[in-house]
DNA sequence: ATGCCTGAAGGGTTCAGA
């Protein structure tokens, strides 16, 4: 197999998106995809894109319902082993359509969107760290081979919100929900963006409000979590800050991951990216209401 | 004013999102 461009993007209600989607699809042209929040039923999902996304030579794997949540997966470079959901996730109260799993490529991918939490203590987050607890069991049977990718509703450190002291009491950022990110990532699953931009103001989350995006304040929640074979072939891992501009945008912006080819491929020396200069973290306040 | 936008469902308003 080839170099491998993957992405992930939650495009909070494919139905909303597909002006801003299909022409996305053109012009980064991902080998695999994954989606997060289409707020669509399958046969839904598959009648809105299943002939748009075939005439551009991708399988599709989906798992998702009506109005809210729902995952999916785009490959065109194979799809075997489609699996809906997680064994023993937990539901609230009914299981919901938060993950769907597929090996393309030879890479096991899983495209999660995890619940939000609420407000922390509450039931809703007792059920967020609960199902982050099935997710870190499915992928406990072979982390090698897995990356998951999407919607982790965790920023991993305090460096990934634009000012830690607004997010204070909240959800995203709490002791319990990095350590289950953390236990998650002990498999061996690497946060490619933050290796490659250690230092880097890097959101991929900006509230519709209040001109936040336009400020850059945002918080990095969409990750892409690889194991080490596929961690080690990362050439570029970026946020594609395009994609959340100008009308009809989703609130997150796709991550953006290229693959080198695989060990057994031969391409030659890897060239690794230029380096940027680092970026003074803002440490602007949440605007108030007058 | 934990709802300054946005999306969805269902009905002329509410809930959810992070």
């Amino acid at each position: 197999m080839g170099s491998v461009r993957i992405a992930t993007w939650n495009v909070n209600s494919a139905k909303q998106r597909v002006p801003r989607l299909l022409p996305w699809l053109d012009e980064r042209r991902p080998d695999v995809v994954c989606f997060q929040e289409t707020k669509l039923a399958d046969d839904a999902f598959l009648d809105l894109l299943g002939n748009e996304l075939s005439g551009r030579g991708y399988a599709v794997a989906v798992h998702g319902e009506a109005t809210w949540n729902g995952v999916a997966i785009l490959s065109r470079v194979g799809m075997d082993d489609v699996v809906k959901g997680l064994d023993g996730a937990p539901g609230f109260p009914h299981p919901e359509s938060r993950a769907v799993s597929a090996t393309c490529a030879g890479i096991r991918f899983v495209s999660v969107y995890v619940p939000n939490g609420r407000a922390p203590g509450s039931e809703h987050y007792e059920y967020k760290l609960a199902w982050l607890a099935s997710l870190r069991a499915t992928v406990a049977a072979s982390p090698e081979a897995t990356v998951v990718c999407g919607d982790m509703n965790i920023a991993p450190t305090d460096d990934d919100v634009f000012d830690p002291d607004a997010y204070i009491g909240q959800t995203h950022v709490t002791r319990p929900e990095r350590h289950a990110l953390a236990e998650l990532q002990a498999l061996g699953l690497r946060d490619v963006v933050r290796d490659r931009w250690p230092n880097e103001r890097v959101f991929t989350y900006w509230d519709y409000r209040a001109g936040m995006f336009h400020q850059d304040l945002g918080m990095r929640i969409d990750l892409v979590l690889a194991g080490a074979p596929v961690a080690d072939r990362v050439r570029a891992a970026w946020v594609d800050r395009h994609a959340r501009k100008g009308t009809g945008a989703s609130d997150h912006a796709p991550v953006i991951v290229d693959l080198d080819e695989a060990p057994d491929g031969d391409i030659g020396p890897v060239v690794p990216p230029p380096s940027r200069p680092v970026v003074k973290r803002g440490a602007k306040k949440l605007p108030q209401a007058p």
